[in-house]
DNA sequence: GCCTCTCCATACCGCGCTGTATGGAGAGGG
DNA sequence: CCCTCTCCATACAGCGCGGTATGGAGAGGC
């Protein structure tokens, strides 16, 4: 023991995270993780100043993982462009998107927030506008290309009425070979 | 005088929209509303049972309007399908879609929003599966290219990143021509 | 065996919001 | 002229949450 018995910033990040995800901002709540996490509100103010600092290091956390966490899995594959966008295409639209959702609906309420995420959509557009270029797709048909894929993708998780499971890998290879051709 | 003297449900919907649109659902508050509006809170609780009911007010307005208002409009050009699916989508990626965002971040937290909001989802992209199969596209790539088109302008709202004027009208066009090639 | 430093508990105040109970002003009907 | 009905104001109780102040338990240095 000695480990498990103290709490440290990460466990607060984790279960804001979490709460972030299944509740958005507004469920970030510092009473409530206290509870979560089986402590009181005075550990929490031991760890950060106020509810802020809480909310800044979700934001940082967050921001520093997605900027290359998925890119980075498929770049490490190693394959051609066109099976790395396949690649792409088949990891992100796997993800149930809980947390990239409640970050989204975070920045439409903030301002610091919403550049954090812009920045993010900008990485991610510009790798795929990139992958699309190596594929010999002229600059701007290739930036209008990742520009559209990427709605795509985010459409996804704004979309409440899903398809059926068979019906999403149909629209997968329609988007991917509408994109490559 | 006699009109704009005593206020009536309605107002208090419009004004729940706008706080809706602005800020989520957290920010449709009663004393807020009243505050906004000139008066207390008696006058909310006499129109009103209490919150709630002003919540389920707003989902419905928004429900019927939404059904079928941007679909009536294009289809009201009488145009052959093609130019009706350019127009519809100049059409949907103009308007701001704030409301658009605060329902589909209402829909994630709440069950009976979002079953409103995937019949709202239903619909629109039958319509465009529709207008797809108009142009001789077998069914079920109309509907591939019907959710890949609703994915995209959805995503076009969630997109924290947002393109230049220029290049918006080059990605209607590119995805124009992806969808009727 | 004491002392200090880390981490958490307890207790307290204040604020913003919900919901209710009741009073009061104004318009119209008889 | 009073009476009633509609609409809103006022006042009150209660709760959830944020932030602070202070106490206290445990581990390690010396």
């Amino acid at each position: 023991m000695g480990r498990s018995a103290h709490l440290g910033p990460g466990d607060w990040v984790s279960a804001g995270l979490a709460a972030l995800a299944s509740g958005g901002v507004d469920a970030v709540r510092v009473d409530v993780l206290a509870r979560t996490l089986g402590v009181t509100r005075g550990s929490f103010y031991w760890h950060f100043s106020d509810r802020q600092a809480l909310l800044d290091a979700l934001l940082a956390a967050w921001g520093a993982r997605q900027t290359d966490d998925v890119i980075a899995q498929a770049d490490a594959l190693g394959k051609p462009p066109a099976e790395t966008l396949r690649a792409l295409l088949a990891l992100c639209f796997d993800d149930d998107g809980r947390l990239e959702r409640a970050f989204r609906s975070w920045a439409a309420l903030d301002r610091r927030t919403a550049d954090t995420v812009e920045a993010v959509d900008r990485r991610r557009i510009d790798y795929l506008a990139n992958l699309l270029e190596k594929l010999n797709f002229p600059k701007a048909t290739a930036e209008a290309r990742a520009r559209l894929a990427y709605r795509a993708w985010l459409g996804d998780y704004a979309l409440i009425a899903r398809p059926r499971a068979d019906a999403a890998a149909v629209d997968i290879e329609e988007l991917h070979a509408l994109l490559v051709k």
